[in-house]
DNA sequence: CCCCAGGGAATTC
DNA sequence: GAATTCCATGGG
């Protein structure tokens, strides 16, 4: 499918490298940033503390803007808590209060709890089965983790993915599955069958493209494609069905 | 006032 | 098994 990789060539070249989650390959491997990127704020991105941050960010923009979700990691920061083993030194009711600003705030406390005592006791890469088995974390939070915090080769679908292509015309949305988590896998599938076909621009690595392409996609939806559409300076305009 | 945000699980039909 | 409902703050 040639218009995916257009897609993702026509976003790159409008937008920029999004370097969500330093990218060393993108940044000389400084890790950051000179876009506004997240520059990290537990500790050196590709070290423990910064995978950590990067699956407490998972889980605390789930739903809610990362505006909000980071002003959690920075109280969390803040208040020394950089790792999961002083995280479970604070009651739940504590942690809440500290990541209050993210939303759901009782719900995502227990989920940081339980993901801390997962890291503890597995250290090193998960596998999506084990992050899936964790409360709280579905599809789109275990690929994030793979992708941003473990650069494993995962396309992260979101609800965004589905309605810019949909809108598209890349997916038929009376043709996909009901089902939340079965719809994802078909989105997911669909997209990895042609992309894994597809040579990726030399100067990318495989996860670093999967990585692009996600954080360019919620860059588009943003600017253009939300759930109100803004066709005005589209860039992908000429292309788009504008299906609704 | 409304709707939306880088979802997921529990509950109910 | 599919459709609601709940979780909840902050910005537009």
């Amino acid at each position: 499918m040639e218009s995916l990789t257009r897609v993702f060539s026509t976003l790159y070249r409008c937008y920029g490298p999004q370097g969500w989650w330093p990218l060393p390959s993108l940044a000389g491997g400084k890790g950051y940033d000179e876009r506004g990127s997240h520059p990290g704020v537990f500790g050196i991105p590709d070290g423990d503390e910064g995978r950590w941050e990067v699956m407490c960010g998972a889980v605390l923009t789930q739903n809610t803007s990362w505006t909000n979700a980071e002003r959690a990691l920075l109280a969390l920061a803040a208040e020394g808590i950089r790792g999961p083993r002083t995280l479970l030194k604070y009651p739940p009711e504590r942690l809440a209060e500290l990541i209050r600003s993210s939303g759901y705030y009782n719900q995502k406390a227990k989920k940081l709890r339980s993901m801390a005592s997962f890291v503890l006791a597995c250290p090193g890469s998960p596998t999506r089965e084990e992050l899936l088995s964790l409360k709280g974390i579905g599809n789109e939070t275990a690929d994030s983790i793979l992708l941003y915090a473990w650069h494993q080769p995962v396309f992260v679908v979101d609800a965004y993915t589905i309605r810019l292509f949909t809108r598209f015309g890349l997916l038929e949305a009376s043709s996909l599955p009901a089902q939340t988590s079965k719809r994802y896998n078909d989105v997911q599938f669909f997209i990895l069958k042609h992309l894994s076909k597809i040579s990726i621009p030399d100067d990318l690595s495989r996860t670093d493209y999967y990585a692009e392409f996600h954080a360019l996609i919620v860059r588009h939806a943003k600017l253009h494609c939300g759930a109100r559409p803004d066709c005005v300076y589209c860039p992908l305009e000429q292309r788009c069905l504008k299906r609704i």
